[in-house]
DNA sequence: GATGAATGAGTTTTCATTCAT
DNA sequence: AATGAATGAAAACTCATTCAT
């Protein structure tokens, strides 16, 4: 079936055309013509992919948690688990140009998830996978007995997700007050004040 | 004699009919007439006052810092110093529902300045207002010799000031998933990790 | 296959449909609307033709001298060198119905070019060319010898150019005081004081 | 009566402030309430004068006409006929700036009497107003028998009228194609025209 | 006399969506 | 499948005019 092929690959090439035109102009300014522009398309073809615009809102959103999942799927993780720790929860912050878009367009679709609640079930699901993903995380740091005694399991889980989201917010909001070389850096910190020994 | 009217009074009624129809309905349904209606006043009018849509904009988000400080300046804090910071830092949660829109307000804003040079400057002052608060209190610790020793104040900062965000960011967007409760005992539980002793 | 139309024709239709609400309105009432209405078609297929009212104008503006010059290319122009030049120039006269409209609304558009820079330069573009014709005529009868001797060229064609602008102007603002006759009899008039012998 | 002659000094004052707006901005941008900034005075105010917008139009265009009369009736005209008939008919073209602001204002009301009625019978009386000063001149040529024998005066009122108002029309329209110096060469070649001998 | 707040209809422009081809 | 013409509603913004003070 090829045919399928090709029309999912039209259609994540105009949800990416989607996200360049948020990126760049804003959510108001991302009409159904000027993204059909960006991606070199008629109105009316875009229609045959997308039947309405929130429909194609939608898919634009739900491609950046395909991403992140995909990469981090594809991924191989290597050395020492803090290491390891790091990378995995990495993927979640802007630390090279594709995340940094996908993490603006994540949160320009998060502000709306507030008043649309197509996007807000999507949010929510997001949220819960990838606090999974630090759940494991903690987890594993205590699995592995590296994890200092008097940790809160459930406080730690919370803190480190609302670290992750907080650093990612700030550094697409003032990139300039905050590097990513001092994102990572605040991440390593944390992980290693979680651990009985210093490295 | 002409109609006595207060200026600022009347601003920033109409900028609380904006924050409530951003709340309601979202930031690009925040047109000029629904405002103006929700405002009780007639479209016109609302020109007197803001000439521009996004003079009123603009005007709507910085008061929602003018609002954050004023509160922060007219409050007594008292207690023992970890109580007193607690407070202090949960001025920036939404922590009751005043504060819940004012946050919401922010976070949508705060994705439009991403493509608005002239909200931007308003988020980075706010932003820097905002460090210097984490800021001091981290250095309060320190001073009051509570803080354990080999603590790095530059990562400590940017630490918490992420956490607090995040932790509002996370509550914002899903409130079902994390409660005022649990937020703030997250942020209570980072603060006590950071002293030498268990208080 | 899209629907097809013949893109130049609708917007000369619409560009009609311009002069006539500029002729018996007035520029300041020729709104999208109005023209929309009188072209018979909506607002929103006036903007697939013009995306601005001042593109619009623009080519309504330039239809005029389009139309002029097109009459002065096909037309076939017979008999005494006199009366050559006469018709040659009548073309420049509001001497019948449709040269009227086309003159009204050039000089509606001709006081806007006062504070609008991209009328202004069509219009200079329209002065020159119809300046030329006007030195050619001056030309023709030097060459044909008709021409008085002691004849300032320079001068002669400016105030010849002066003289049809002038008549045509007075024809339009006060075609009760200055007909169409007298108009043609003035010019005539002019043109034989310029030769040695009277006709 | 003092309190009326500064009832007219300020509306005299508020209609040049129109004919500023006019032509800095266009007749089209000529609101009330740029008006009555540029006159430095409230919306309000205004009302005081001139109850409706085109009543004050209507003043403003009066006070053109009424300008260039009081000019020509205070001046002294002195000098060999020619000359004095010159200076004469110098008042009804665009010579200084006073008379190039003016003439720019009354070619912007003029296009607007097309469609106004109540401008166009101003427009009609100044210009049988004009018409008789120009059938003055001719008149005195033939009565100081220095016309040429054959002229025929009904249509050299009318070449004579129609080449100062296109001269006029050039030179507010092309200013760089029609110096002033040009334009006054053309009207007194004219006037040698048609007179019997050469100067 | 004078102010400027207020109105509501007006303007241009943009938009998502539909539809004939 | 694809085009782009067309619609009609809604947007931001401007305006002349009214009116309470």
């Amino acid at each position: 079936m090829p045919k399928i092929i090709d029309h999912n690959k039209r259609k994540i090439q105009i949800a990416e055309a989607t996200w360049k035109v948020i990126v760049t102009e804003g959510l108001e300014q991302a009409s159904v013509r000027k993204i059909a522009k960006e991606a070199g398309l008629s109105v009316g073809a875009l229609r045959h992919y997308f039947s309405t615009q929130s429909e194609l809102f939608a898919f634009s959103m739900k491609l950046v948690s395909d991403r992140v999942k995909k990469r981090a799927t594809e991924k191989k993780y290597d050395g020492p688990p803090i290491e390891v720790m790091q990378e995995i929860l990495s993927e979640f912050l802007p630390i090279n140009d594709d995340q940094y878009i996908e993490m603006e367009v994540w949160l320009v679709f998060s502000a709306k998830t507030l008043v649309n609640s197509e996007l807000k079930s999507l949010s929510k699901t997001v949220y819960q996978e990838m606090r999974s993903v630090v759940e494991h995380v903690i987890q594993s740091l205590v699995d592995l007995q590296m994890a200092k005694d008097n940790l809160d399991k459930h406080l730690e889980i919370e803190r480190l997700y609302a670290l992750i989201d907080g650093l990612a917010l700030h550094s697409i909001l003032h990139p300039d007050e905050l590097s990513t070389d001092k994102m990572q850096a605040t991440l390593k910190y944390h992980l290693k004040s979680l651990c009985k020994y210093a490295e």
